[in-house]
DNA sequence: CAGGATCCCGAGCGATACTG
DNA sequence: CAGTATCGCTCGGGATCCTG
């Protein structure tokens, strides 16, 4: 953890940015046109969406396919590359799946510890 | 990818944060000193070394311990569940690492493919 | 030595409106 | 349908100064 540390954080921030995990998710191993994987992602906004495709796009790890029909229609898919980030990114994906209560617990018993500006009523 | 999916970005967020990967891995097996820690991170702040490591125990992930001396010093350790997710992760920093070249010949493709604002001299 | 308190800038991102 | 373009706000996080 020392020198090019930093190239795999960069590498991993964009793993934890808001969006590309979920987008690559969605991806999976299957096809996916951009209103699906808008549908598939509640909260995403179309900018975000579209933003984080093209990141994704511009790393190599998934493919844009347009195709010039009436109305338009594109189809994402991920890479082979992108594929084995999703198999490498599957341990700790499930990780946080298994440990979420175990994590809200001892943040809450850490709160309870602290008063931490207890409520007032401006 | 739909419902609960965003308890995991939450908790891949945090991963993804700019600091927390370092420390856990600086943390690693070994127990170390707030200094220790903040010199085996070249950029990091003593703002953001705090911030982060208040985080992660507030979360469960690593321990704080505080000895009584002058000048005063305190301990930092990943806990069980640091250890869990350390492991889980490992997968992950290791495609981050085997893949930065690809991820950057890509990158590089896709740049000299678009113009994208070709450069000025104003 | 370890960190709390402030100030402040800019990236990130949501909301909205327009287009091929 | 699948974007692009703008505006504006939030807040992450660096710099700096202070303390037990």
């Amino acid at each position: 953890m020392e020198t090019e540390d930093c190239r795999v954080r960069e590498v991993l921030d964009k793993v934890g940015d808001k969006w590309s995990v979920s987008v690559i998710g969605v991806l999976g191993r299957e096809t996916r046109r951009f209103s699906e994987v808008k549908r598939a992602i509640p909260g995403i906004s179309q900018r975000m969406l579209t933003v984080t495709l093209r990141a994704l796009e511009r790393d190599g790890l998934v493919t844009r396919t347009v195709y010039a029909t009436v109305p338009p229609r594109v189809d994402y898919a991920l890479t082979a590359l992108g594929l084995t980030l999703l198999d490498s990114a599957w341990p700790l994906m499930n990780w946080a799946l298994d440990h979420v209560g175990e994590i809200d617990k001892a943040r809450d018993a850490y709160d309870r510890q602290r008063p931490e500006v207890p409520p007032q009523q401006p």
